[in-house]
DNA sequence: TTTGCATTGAGACCCAGTCTCAGACTATGT
DNA sequence: ACATAGTCTGAGACTGGGTCTCAATGCAAA
């Protein structure tokens, strides 16, 4: 289901991504999906500072607002912790998140198959008995991690 | 696992672990709990400022941050949107969330219980694969309740 | 009633995130 | 090569949710 292979192949998709929003895959825009694939988790605008010293910030909110727009970043909000970005999912594939609630920390996670599958299965009847359209899901999960516990 | 029964109980549960830390159970912090209570879903600032215009918003938020030190109230943030507040789950039971993405609206939810056990299970082997001491989980359904698709 | 401590209201303050606008860049037509 | 139109960018002002401070008040115990 996710669209995986070499850091090219990813560039080619996201740029045509934007090519399909009328947008361009410009430096800035690469800087930053670099920078998610090389982070390899989610990423906050202070890190963007701090690694992409060049990018302000108004251009970082700027960019990851289109890249989200073109279906090509995701938000990740922790419980009172400011917004992160990462890839959006069909780019590196479904999963969910351990949340530190000490450090922010955020470590990506997988459900086992068949667990997944009776979650989703579940989330469409409860969607459906309250009438609402689901579109995603996530499930985060929160504690300490190695460092803080 | 939950402690439910009259808002008589409820109040009486409130007060005890505001003793135990310290607090006192007053005018403004019964006010809240109350709007909580009545309220039977997530409530932001917003809500409390309309619903309770004699509590200021220091106050508000004051009395959220000592109520959840206090596990009684528990944080429940949207995926970009402001803070919303609701009793902890174990007043009320655990659930989880619909969000609508258009108009903010949080929607509680039950799933199955052999789907939740499952999923717990999974939780306890992934968090013990990455050292993660896993304190609670939450799953939120993102799409569009019946008013907004 | 006094003493000590928790609680409260009012408002200044902080800062993540948004908005605006002028200038730079890029693609395409001539 | 030049012009033109539209997109992209940087800089900084602005917004508003959330925090912090401090003096005043309320409450409990002696």
């Amino acid at each position: 289901m996710s669209v995986q292979g070499t850091a090219g192949d990813l560039h080619g998709v996201v740029e045509n991504r934007l090519r399909q929003a009328d947008q361009r895959y410009t430096a800035g825009r690469r800087a930053i999906i670099s920078l998610l694939v090389s982070a390899g988790h989610p990423v906050s605008i202070g890190d963007i500072a701090d690694r992409l010293p060049g990018v302000p910030r108004s251009s970082a909110y700027r960019h990851l607002t289109d890249l989200e727009a073109a279906g090509i970043v995701r938000r990740v909000t922790a419980n009172d912790e400011f917004t992160r970005f990462e890839l959006a999912e069909d780019l590196t594939g479904h999963h969910h998140h351990l949340l530190c609630l000490s450090c922010g920390k955020v470590i990506d996670v997988t459900l086992p198959a068949a667990v997944e599958h009776d979650v989703t299965a579940a989330i469409g009847q409860l969607a459906g008995a309250e009438s609402f359209q689901a579109h995603s899901h996530r499930l985060d999960i929160l504690g300490l991690c190695a460092d803080c516990r």
